[in-house]
DNA sequence: GAAATAATGTAGTGATCGCTACATAAGAAC
DNA sequence: GTTCTTATGTAGCGATCACTACATTATTTC
């Protein structure tokens, strides 16, 4: 067997370029030209490492939510609860307006941003968003389990809350507001902490 | 003077099947051919009424804020802040997932959708995206003042938070969450309601 | 070195994009 | 009715869209 010419890039790379496009300009917005400039490639290149433009974009959800998964999970990993969520919020606020990145949350703007995208794209943001929720609403019932939250606490309620509030901190963050306005609304979000 | 031939469609109800094309598209998802599909019109007239894409994008969303900014101030009008701001945030709950609509806020859509839109439009949404916000502080303001709230809330913060959750609560729409979910997403929400 | 395989650069495909020129139609002013 | 003004429908503008045919180049296997 022969094994063909190389490939002449880095695929996780060119990933993260792609990803960067898509992230500041949407699905619809990044025309493959955008795409292939930014990543240093031809087309032909492009459709022989991705596929089309629709499986580039899955996996450059895919790329995303490996760079944060981990991290969540570090951050969730805190001696309690109360702790963890406070720190997922705060890094949240952090990355959120973090300027060598476009504002706000990847995946909000692909999931909020509208548009026909195939039902794989649409079916695969949901997983992705829901498993962040899963992560912390995991951490609430070991909290639960260890006496951290009371026995009528409703860890799915909570998840699915600090979830609402991430994700309206990126909406807010993609209008332009700073780190500081962010630490404010965690502020007031987590005195909704059951007592 | 003469006055020229009569325009032959209803400029507000086609706006309003524009702004539904935009809502659920997309600006960029958007094209012409399905605007002046839904409208019922042909691409001269739409140029002639509206201008072109962009300014037509503008009068859809002035289009929308005049739909909620009355119903948003008739709820705000309750009795007591705790009472508007519960409201305000049930409505939300009905209205992000009302099925005649697409689900989430438009706004929503248009500021995390990304995109290199024109900074006419990137500004005019920031600028309703606050006049909801002030209008929920101006709300807690006033309850401040009447001794509702302690003297040491902050009426700002309080505001901006709440933003946050209902918009948050559109993106969980855009991704399928029901009403029944919202509602309950609203009930921890307002558990951060100060003592 | 020869054959097989796969990635690359060039150059372009048909389709659709936002938008408009132009002739016609419809009403108001006189 | 004639003139003026503006909207309408047809038809198509150049530009860009996502995508690809093709010859070439680079590498591995034999």
């Amino acid at each position: 067997m022969a094994a063909g010419r190389p490939r002449s890039f880095c695929k996780n790379q060119a990933l993260d370029r792609a990803l960067d496009v898509f992230w500041r300009k949407g699905f619809e917005g990044a025309s493959i030209c955008d795409l292939t400039d930014a990543m240093g490639i031809n087309p032909p290149s492009l459709y022989a490492a991705f596929g089309n433009k629709e499986k580039l974009f899955c996996q450059a959800i895919d790329r995303y939510e490996e760079r944060h998964s981990a991290r969540r999970a570090a951050v969730l990993a805190a001696p309690t609860a109360r702790e963890g969520i406070e720190a997922l919020l705060r890094e949240s606020a952090r990355s959120l307006t973090d300027k060598s990145k476009p504002a706000g949350c990847f995946y909000v703007q692909a999931i909020a941003g509208g548009g026909d995208r195939g039902t794989c794209v649409q079916e695969m943001l949901k997983a992705k968003h829901e498993e962040g929720e899963r992560d912390v609403r995991k951490r609430l019932e070991q909290a639960k389990a260890e006496g951290e939250l009371s026995s009528n606490a409703d860890p799915s309620a909570l998840a699915r809350y600090i979830s609402t509030v991430a994700q309206g901190m990126s909406v807010q963050a993609a209008s332009g507001a700073t780190r500081k306005d962010l630490d404010r609304i965690v502020d007031v979000a987590l005195s909704a902490w059951p007592a």
